[in-house]
DNA sequence: CCATAATAGGACAACAATGTCCCATTTTGT
DNA sequence: ACAAAATGGGACATTGTTGTCCTATTATGG
């Protein structure tokens, strides 16, 4: 006999993994902007029939599941890219920021689910990184180069909302290179310490 | 004979402007939060039968397009009662915060929906309003008050995002008043002229 | 109090999305 | 070239939403 979901990974042959690939970038490219768009779009975004989609994900809950997870591990790659325990907070924030903006869809897809399971369930692991963001940002506030008056958790949001801000003024012509410009000169007024 | 729709306002008997508006409020603040929710949910958050409902939208688009106005209208009500032209245009700014921080809602809906027609069709109504809070901005970079470097249109948009991650932290337990606050002084952050 | 306006509630067909199968075709790996 | 793997594409029942209609009930205003 035979299961179609073992590991997800280890018996995948490389075929079946390349496509699951392409599945998962296009519908974390797509649900991140239109988190009620039908699978057969998914299907069409991601080139592959809608009858294929089905037999990576029997149900749209599982698709679900597996995007949440895909880009949990994007971000997780991009955190860990920017290296936030190294050198002056403020320059690993703007790290940070930076290595965010080039994942900008699994980043808002991220934010979402955050936001869905508010304060209910905690899984350690999501937890483990929006921890070690919120350890950044403190370790700033303590080290005085991040401005004290802020709660680090709303500092954190900002960093949401700005990233939102530049990826949309991408969507509207912005250039990428001056999105992220005006969005880390933003990010730098928002956390440095008021000295008036 | 006697058609539905005639002039909105006009030939709509008290009880029915009542109820228009219920609907109205109840789809404003339930879209606005889940742009996907269904009719049946619209109608039971306003109270009315979904018969009743689409009595008086009797297609989706309708209710959209209506809620679409009636956002517009708390939009431009709070607008006019900041007064954009009125002294300092740092203090008009943090007053326009003030005054959109109570309609959420309908500010974050017509954000979505100013997105969603990105710079293809222009309403003259709707432009005229993007172009005061523009106007404001300019006015402040002239005076000196608000920092030249961005874009008035970013600083815009940042005033989007920084108003939704106040009502996102309220959604998520934050005293309003605390929520205002942060809101507040982040933005005064984001709009001084960088003196370094 | 009474005529009228307005609503609630349900039945109904039309429609789109979903999930399940099945089979022909293409691709992969040897 | 050949067998196995993987995909494309369609048919199908199922489900939830939508839009329409009708009737009984409630609320409104003179």
């Amino acid at each position: 006999m035979w299961t179609m979901i073992e590991d997800q990974t280890h018996t995948d042959s490389p075929t079946r993994t390349r496509t699951r690939r392409a599945i998962l970038q296009a519908a974390v490219s797509l649900l991140s902007q239109n988190a009620a768009a039908s699978m057969g779009e998914v299907a069409e975004a991601a080139g592959v029939a809608r009858s294929t989609l089905h037999r990576y994900f029997p149900e749209r809950g599982d698709l679900l599941d597996a995007v949440t997870r895909f880009a949990a591990d994007e971000v997780k790659a991009a955190t860990r890219r920017a290296r936030p325990e190294d050198g002056p907070a403020t320059d690993a924030v703007i790290r940070l920021c930076h290595e965010s903006f080039d994942h900008w869809d699994a980043i808002i897809w991220t934010y979402w689910e955050s936001l869905k399971r508010d304060q209910a369930e905690c899984d350690p692991e999501d937890d483990a990184l929006e921890a070690r963001w919120n350890a950044l940002i403190e370790r700033g506030q303590a080290e005085g180069t991040i401005d004290q008056s802020l709660p680090a958790t709303w500092i954190q949001q900002m960093m949401w909302a700005v990233l939102y801000s530049a990826w949309e003024s991408v969507r509207q012509g912005t250039t990428r290179h001056e999105a992220l410009t005006l969005c880390l000169a933003t990010m730098r007024k928002v956390i440095a310490p008021r000295q008036g």
